[in-house]
RNA sequence: GACCCCUUCGUCUAGUGGCCUAGGACUCCAGGUUUUCAUCCUGGCAACACGGGUUCGAGUCCCGUAGGGGUCGCCA
């Protein structure tokens, strides 16, 4: 029989990466057994189900390419077939109507549990029971006539064919209820499979009140969605080995629910960046180009292509995630840069600096190429004959070139900025500090 | 409170009774490379929750304790 995963969000807001994490697992699991993988989407909550949250849903998916196999099946056009089982439930008598709790709300229909005790083979975390003095009977339609979550859920996956339900923790005990469900339904029993939670940085659940936790938020804080797969799918399941950047193939390949952990994980930022950046430093040249072009834009930055291409090479191995790329390369694209006013303290405030400068200056009108090679032996030349420390020549031409310290080397950043405006910022520097 | 689950470095994990003086990765620290920062290289710190068993031998099996989590809706 072929295995048949799926992936059941209520599409409300935003798509929490716990829940991402259960559709990769869904999806890797799939993939790896050869099978299939299904959406479905839960919209039967009217007031939040918007066909914007649907499409942030998808586009989400669509993001960290997780493709579905077949037709969505939105669980809204299934209702009638809900009701319907729940008729056929009552007039077996494996269900009742009661005005339960006598609160006059009228009568709602109950499914009465089988009164044995039950048990099941969790692909996670083993055998877990429950005595059946400790389930009690359920409402599987309300009083005003609409199926609730269990029912539905599980006449769904089982109009969907679905082989294995793999999903969160927290519906370990809602298992035994779907488990009479589908004996009463006639159904074969899916096998069942539970992921740990996952938690944030201070190891509590993620609330409504992180604002980290969406899948949108990953996407604008510059992670790659490669990346996020892999970090996601490293968090809670090990191939066995070392490896931890896997490509998509080989996580396929290694994927098995055995080997999923049982405890929750805690989300690691650290980690996540430092992986991202593996990722970033193996995207392909234009690749890397397109995205930060898109990122200037985004900046507002207007830029000549073939000199935004110049600088792009110039950051490209320092860059972890894609927001890093417009703040550090804004002094490339314009004159009127903030100065680091500590940096400009220690290394350009002092006594012969200004002399440095204009020295230094002197020597790069000169030059008959103003180039990587030319500034980089003209430097150095000066540093001799000058007597000067290299940190007393480079540091204070680093700052007025840049007003930073940090950043790529200095003699290639010069050769792209150009001799004017090289000598144009040696200027402005001497003026702002040393006049 | 009841029921259920979980527990290896700070974090993610390897480990299925001897290969464990517990391995890898991230973080952190030190040194090297680099004009700077990042990268890179080398090295280092750091864990089997606790207590009992079982066994020639336990991180690995059993029991208990503690801590953490989940669930107890006419939410999903």
């Amino acid at each position: 029989m072929k295995v048949r995963t799926r992936f059941a969000p209520s599409p409300t807001g935003n798509v929490h990466i716990g829940n991402m994490r259960a559709a990769i697992y869904n999806w890797l699991f799939a993939r790896h057994m050869g099978g299939e993988f299904l959406l479905r989407v839960e919209d039967t909550d009217i007031e939040r189900s918007t066909p914007e949250a649907i499409q942030t849903l998808l586009d989400a998916m669509d993001w960290l390419g997780l493709d579905v196999d077949g037709e969505h099946l939105y669980q809204t056009t299934r209702q009638q077939a809900h009701l319907d089982a729940a008729e056929m439930l009552l007039s077996k008598g494996l269900a009742y109507k009661e005005d339960k709790g006598g609160t006059g709300q009228g009568e709602c229909v109950i499914f009465r549990m089988p009164g044995t005790d039950s048990s099941f083979v969790d692909g996670i975390k083993g055998p877990l029971s429950k005595a059946a003095a400790n389930m009690q009977d359920f409402v599987i339609v309300r009083s005003n006539g609409t199926p609730v979550f269990h029912l539905a859920n599980v006449l769904d996956d089982i109009e969907q064919g679905i082989t294995h339900v793999i999903r969160g923790d927290d519906h370990v005990e809602n298992t035994f209820r779907h488990i009479a469900l589908y004996q009463a339904l006639g159904a074969d029993v899916p096998n069942f499979a539970h992921l740990p939670m996952i938690v944030n940085a201070q190891g509590k659940p993620y609330s409504k009140r992180d604002g980290d936790a969406f899948v949108g938020d990953f996407r604008e804080k510059g992670f790659l969605p490669d990346a996020l797969f892999n970090y996601l799918a490293l968090l809670g399941w090990s191939p066995g080995d070392d490896r931890e950047i896997m490509t998509r193939e080989e996580m396929v390949e290694a994927f098995t629910l055995a080997r999923c952990q049982s405890s929750a994980a805690q989300v690691d930022l650290k980690k996540l960046t430092w992986m991202n950046g593996e990722y970033m430093q193996k995207l392909p040249a234009a690749e890397f180009e397109a995205m930060a072009s898109a990122e200037l834009r985004k900046a507002g930055i207007d830029a000549d292509p073939a000199y935004a291409q110049k600088v792009f090479g110039l950051i490209r191995e320092r860059v972890k995630t894609v927001a890093d790329i417009a703040p550090m390369v804004g002094y490339f694209f314009s004159d009127d840069f903030e100065y680091d006013e500590k940096a400009v303290r220690k290394k350009l405030q002092k006594d012969g600096v200004a002399d440095t400068l204009a020295k230094v200056k002197a020597i790069f009108e000169l030059l008959a190429t103003f180039d990587e090679a030319s500034t980089d032996k003209a430097l150095h030349d000066f540093v001799e004959e000058s007597g000067l420390g290299f940190g007393a020549v480079m540091a204070p031409v680093r700052l007025a070139v840049s007003g930073i310290q940090s950043g790529p080397e200095l003699f290639p950043t010069m050769e792209v900025l150009g001799r004017e405006r090289v000598l144009q910022r040696i200027d402005r520097t001497v003026e702002l500090y040393l006049t």
